[in-house]
RNA sequence: GGGCGCUUAGCUCAGCUGGUUCAGAGCGUCUGCCUUACAAGCAGAGGGUCGGGGGUUCGAAUCCCUCAGCGCCCACCA
């Protein structure tokens, strides 16, 4: 059969990627086997294939298919999550472009849109994943929002409910005005951004009693103008004005000692509020007075309860202001912000602006519109008892995280935790299963909370109504909550609700897959996704969801800088596997992914990825070229180089299950990349390669295609495609044979193994040696060269035939000779303390020679010095370990014969 | 403000339970080769006082302290 001197993949990919499935090669049941179970960080249903979707999906990838060669049932499974907030905004978006509003719709007429984008676009993703090789269970493909992961969202609710640790509350919450609905804590992103600080005048209302304290250090009176006395507030926040309810000053700072018991008028809007005191304001910052909006501020909201302050509620939920305010009612508040500052310098109220950083928050999934602290009643989740549950096994080390140094980000975050926000006033997602009792008041406080039930369905609400509030509640009165669960509530349950573990608990299935192996994610959702799963493993199953998280680094540009669709420096994935092959962009990523890293990914690393897949592509041209022999009898020096390679197999093996079971997957890639391109291709294939047009013994190229075989296998979990390409014609197979589940058991190396290897090095170095002559002489590598073995070197592996035939050949030697000492006109090496030499005649520059040999001998001379002066140290002898000392004793007596060695150089010079 | 991490060759990183001639790897660079698998290749070479300073030790890239720079996470200073 012939191969064509270049790899295409483009065909090569296709092919197996169907084969495997026509064959449901990927496909997992529960057996006798050991399980080794992943389930896919769900990317949004109507998402598409980004950078860190390859790079995270390649490695649980490389985990599965290294799983399913070591033997054990290896399940994948895919899936899609609704991603409420970040469709239902596409969906308005979309909705938004046909002239639709969506609060023109009914919940139905809306969700029927939803599902139909869903359909026209979710699971893209998931067949983007396909052309990168990801060996997914595609059968077991589940959605957040399909019936089995619905019911079980739904049943937890109502278990979690039952056990009084879901409740409703009436909070000040995050409010996001664009998607109009509010967000949990985590989900809100704090940016520094370069504001103003506005200083504000608040004059008092009875400028009745004189104020003497009304002075600075220098005795000035500086809160007096000609309308009266005043104090100062510095806020970012002027348009929050409107719902001021009181003026904070801390009862021990001195200089605002005169506003105590006074009351204050809020500028433009004319309302008389009071000075109340409170510990809490910062006597440092700005004037000392802070100004309270109890419905705009979180801390304001405690001192509001603190101090029994009205709360005047002056934005409407999109942003603008609401009716509850005296002016500007109806427009924007980042419009007011700046309309409410010339207003008030205009009236004279604004006593100076400064430049100003502050943090503010931002919807993670909306980052254009800064969140509202907004008080209104949702859903909360109790967190104390689920931190108390889930802190255990990562403290103990049962569940690994990869790097460990995300224990530490865990404990902090459990340890402060706050209840969990899940209600979303999102029509896309799981709706509440919580009934509410009319008739219902309209209050905007959420007056109508007060009866409710919360049941899986309207049967059993209604049963529990009857019950709880009496016989004459009808269906008609119930009214299930308009609004959505967070999508992390159904997230949560992922790793339970993908094997049906909520619904059927103790079903095979769960048994058998559960606790899962290995999750990879990012860790940037350690708090949303992987906390969470690992609270509702231990209260659902009793056990932890995963054994390890291997956490992957972000996706870089080679500069470093993230990537984003503004930047332009994000690639397209399918382009690169267009232009390198699955398998040439898997090992680009693979090589700039160390554990636990950012990686900064650069193009030009799929290019040296596509480049080892043509040189395993030809490695296996050259040996399925050769003709064979059956009457050869195998070469000592073909059989010595077989058993090296076995020996370099099992020891690289073993490095690489070590550097697997350690996540140091770039490592181990490496190592095989390595054990490959140097140890087969440059040494092995040129040891074994038979002269021009003649044959190899049979029993050479049978080894030969096992290396090759063994090879394929550690290769196959990084690159899929080319490893099965190539098995194929290793040996003949049965249709639905495959590499990828031929299972593959290693051995572990052998003190011949370490031997042989040691031998090998050696006999590299005298090769290495010889080449280094040629190339600084310029000789020809097609010239015969005799070389000389000096004194003890004799001893070496030359004395051993079949190394002796390998040098040889490798070097391109015409005869080897021992020599008691080297004669003139020669060049010498040194291979440890083992010298050789290659007789050179008249191309010795004895100049050169000398003077490079005298350089030598002084750098080993300052060498023995250090050591000497280690030697003679009385403590150094006395307290570092025997072995410590004789090594130094050896070090000394080898530089001693190097120098002697060329001393005897520069002696033949002449 | 609190916590965590990083700083080793031009780039990306490994080495860090102190002691194998320990200062490494890949890429890039330079030099020479179209050698009958592969020029997407082969052979060879150069390149770092291990961020600065101090300490512990017979011995420090490795342990301790400190300074500088960078990054991430958390936190209600308007």
């Amino acid at each position: 059969m012939e191969l064509a001197t270049k790899y295409s993949p483009a065909e090569v990919e296709a092919k197996w990627y169907e084969y495997w499935t026509k064959h449901k090669l990927f496909a997992s049941k529960p057996d006798g086997r050991e399980p080794y179970t992943i389930v896919i960080p769900p990317p949004n249903v109507t998402g598409v294939l980004h950078m860190g979707h390859m790079l995270n999906n390649t490695i649980q990838d490389i985990l599965i298919r290294k799983a399913r060669l070591d033997g054990k049932n290896a399940c994948w499974v895919p899936g899609t999550d609704h991603a409420s907030i970040a469709t239902e905004a596409k969906v308005v978006n979309r909705l938004a472009e046909q002239g639709i509003k969506k609060r023109d719709l009914t919940r139905e007429e809306f969700l029927k849109h939803a599902w139909a984008w869903t359909e026209e676009h979710g699971g893209i993703i998931l067949k983007q994943l396909r052309k990168l090789g990801a060996s997914c269970d595609w059968d077991r493909t589940a959605f957040t929002m399909d019936e089995k992961r619905s019911e079980s969202v739904l049943k937890v609710f109502c278990d979690l409910y039952d056990k009084g640790l879901i409740y409703r509350g009436l909070r000040m919450v995050n409010w996001d005005p664009k998607a109009q609905t509010v967000l949990s804590t985590e989900e809100v992103i704090y940016r520094d951004e370069k504001s103003k600080l506005y200083y504000l005048k608040y004059y008092l209302a009875s400028p009745v009693c004189c104020v003497d304290n009304a002075t600075d250090e220098t005795g000035d009176i500086v809160h007096k103008d000609e309308k009266g006395y005043y104090a100062v507030v510095a806020t970012t926040r002027p348009e929050t004005i409107m719902g001021d309810t009181a003026m904070c000053i801390n009862p021990k700072d001195p200089k605002n000692q005169w506003l105590r018991g006074q009351k204050v008028i809020v500028p433009l809007v004319g309302r008389v509020i009071p000075v109340i005191e409170d510990r809490y304001v910062d006597i440092e910052f700005g004037t000392g007075c802070l100004k309270v909006t109890p419905a705009h501020d979180v801390n304001d909201y405690q001192l509001g309860k603190t101090h029994n302050l009205e709360t005047i509620d002056i934005f409407n939920p999109d942003g603008t202001i609401s009716e509850q305010s005296p002016l500007y009612v109806g427009m924007d508040r980042m419009a007011c912000r700046k309309q409410i500052a010339k207003d008030l310098e205009a009236a004279g109220l604004l006593e100076k602006v400064e430049d100003y950083e502050n943090k503010v928050g931002y919807s993670e999934r909306n980052q254009d519109t800064a969140v509202e602290p907004r008080l209104c009643k949702q859903w909360f989740l109790s967190m104390k008892h689920m931190a108390d549950i889930a802190l255990p096994p990562v403290l103990e080390g049962k569940l690994k995280f990869h790097p460990t140094k995300y224990v530490t980000t865990y404990r902090n975050w459990l340890e402060n935790i706050q209840d969990w926000c899940i209600s979303r006033q999102l029509w896309w997602g799981h709706r509440i299963p919580a009934y509410f009792i009319s008739p219902l008041p309209t209050s905007p406080e959420g007056e109508e909370s007060e009866r409710f039930v919360v049941a899986l369905t309207p049967e059993d609400a209604l049963v529990k109504a009857q019950e709880k509030y009496g016989k004459d509640i009808t269906m008609d009165m119930l009214h299930r909550d308009e609004d959505a669960l967070d999508t992390w509530f159904s997230s949560w349950l992922w790793p339970i609700s993908l094997f049906d573990g909520i619904n059927n608990p103790g079903n095979e299935e769960i048994k058998y897959y559960y606790p899962t192996s290995d999750l990879v994610t990012g860790p940037d959702i350690i708090f949303f996704w992987v906390a969470r799963m690992i609270m509702a493993g231990e209260e659902y199953m009793g056990d932890i969801p995963f054994r390890n998280v291997y956490f992957t680094g972000i996706v870089r540009d080679k500069l470093g800088r993230k990537m984003s669709k503004s930047l332009g420096n994000s690639p397209d994935p399918l382009k690169l596997i267009e232009d390198y092959g699955a398998d040439g962009v898997r090992m680009g990523m693979m090589l700039a992914a160390p554990a636990g890293n950012d990686i900064l990914f650069d193009e030009q690393l799929c290019q040296q990825g596509a480049a080892f897949c043509n040189k395993i592509w030809n490695a296996f041209r050259l040996v399925k070229g050769w003709e064979v022999s059956n009457d050869l009898a195998q070469p000592e020096a073909n059989a010595t180089a077989v058993a090296w390679m076995h020996a370099k197999l099992n020891d690289t093996f073993a490095e690489i299950n070590d550097l697997y079971s350690k996540y140091r997957l770039n490592e181990a890639l490496m190592a095989v990349f390595k054990l490959f391109t140097d140890e087969f291709s440059g040494w092995f294939l040129e040891m074994i390669k038979p002269a021009y047009q003649a044959p190899i013994d049979s029993k050479t190229l049978a080894a030969t295609l096992d290396i090759f075989d063994q090879l394929l296998h550690i290769i196959h979990p990084f690159m899929p495609f080319i490893t099965e390409e190539l098995w194929q014609h290793i040996a003949e197979r049965k249709e639905g044979e495959s590499l990828m589940v031929s299972v593959f058991k290693t051995a572990a190396p052998t003190k011949e193994d370490a031997k042989l290897i040691a031998q090998v090095e050696e006999m590299k170095q005298i090769v290495s040696g010889v080449r280094a002559i040629r190339q600084s002489k310029n000789i020809s590598p097609r010239e015969p060269l005799p070389l000389q073995v000096i004194g003890s070197a004799k001893e070496g592996v030359t004395s051993i035939p079949a190394f002796a035939a390998i040098i040889g050949k490798l070097a391109g030697l015409s005869q080897i000779e021992n020599v008691c000492e080297k004669g003139e006109g020669t060049q010498a090496f040194l291979v440890g303390t083992d010298e050789y030499a290659v007789p050179l005649g008249n191309l010795i520059d004895a100049d050169a020679e000398r003077e490079k040999a005298e350089t030598e001998i002084k750098r080993l001379q300052g060498f023995m010095a250090g050591i000497e002066k280690k030697l003679q140290n009385e403590r150094f002898v006395q307290n570092a370990p025997a072995q410590v000392v004789e090594l130094e004793r050896k070090k000394l007596a080898d530089a001693q014969s190097k120098i002697a060695a060329l001393e005897a150089t520069i002696k033949a010079l002449g």
